[in-house]
DNA sequence: CGGAAGATCCACT
DNA sequence: GTGGATCTTCCGA
């Protein structure tokens, strides 16, 4: 099936708002204790590396949490955040230029029980519930530190195909949460799937149409 | 509904 | 010591 098909290295060795855009639709598939785990990514947002202020690699900031960050574009870059949450990029660009692209939210295609088991949730989920938001998505596809530098073209946790979107129906606004980070902050760096519920803020976006 | 607070690690001042 | 690319719960309107 060519929807599992792993995406190539070059498909990140772009500038990082480019893949931003270009992984809504792709699958993420995590295999973890030999279940398969399939979610469709529905909402990005693009870091810049050095010149963005809201970037982890900010004037070229670099400690042993974000190495990762520095390495070619088709690695996982997963840090630890608020003292509870893990949230996943991927790394992007052709050069080791800090550049990625935070996967901010996805909906469940395979395995919604296991996703939910692994939320801790009772209740039937609803849209948004097991993966709307960057903490949350790691959470059900129990993504942690362990999965840091891994490439991403491989188990246990491969980017692939998937069912690309429409770029017709590409939303775009501002990134969620770093306000401290100046004029970056108005940045047009997030992108969704218009209108689709399982994104984590929907806002009043302007289209990318 | 919306806003506030708490949970609690790590990099940096 | 401070605050963050977050999420949940609790409270009041």
């Amino acid at each position: 099936m060519s929807r599992y098909r792993p995406l190539p290295r070059k498909f990140y060795r772009r500038p990082a708002d480019q893949v931003a855009a270009d992984l809504l639709g792709r699958f993420l598939v995590r295999r973890v204790d030999g279940t398969r785990l399939v979610a469709r990514i529905v909402e990005t947002e693009a870091y810049l590396g050095a010149r963005d202020r809201a970037s982890h690699a900010w004037q070229g900031r670099r400690t042993p949490r974000n190495e990762s960050l520095y390495r070619p574009g088709g690695v996982a870059y997963v840090y630890f955040i608020y003292g509870m949450y893990y949230c996943l990029n991927a790394v992007t660009g052709e050069e080791t230029n800090g550049e990625a692209v935070l996967i901010r939210a996805a909906e469940p295609i395979e395995g919604g029980e296991q996703m939910a088991r692994n939320r801790g949730l009772e209740r039937r989920p609803r849209p948004g519930d097991l993966a709307g938001g960057p903490g949350k998505l790691c959470q059900a596809l129990r993504i942690d530190k362990s999965l840091d530098g891994q490439v991403l073209n491989v188990e246990p946790l491969r980017l692939t195909w998937g069912d690309p979107s429409d770029p017709a129906d590409i939303a775009l606004g501002e990134r969620i949460g770093i306000d401290y980070a100046g004029e970056a902050a108005d940045w047009q760096l997030r992108f969704a799937l218009d209108g689709n519920p399982h994104v984590s803020k929907p806002l009043p976006w302007r289209s990318a149409k």
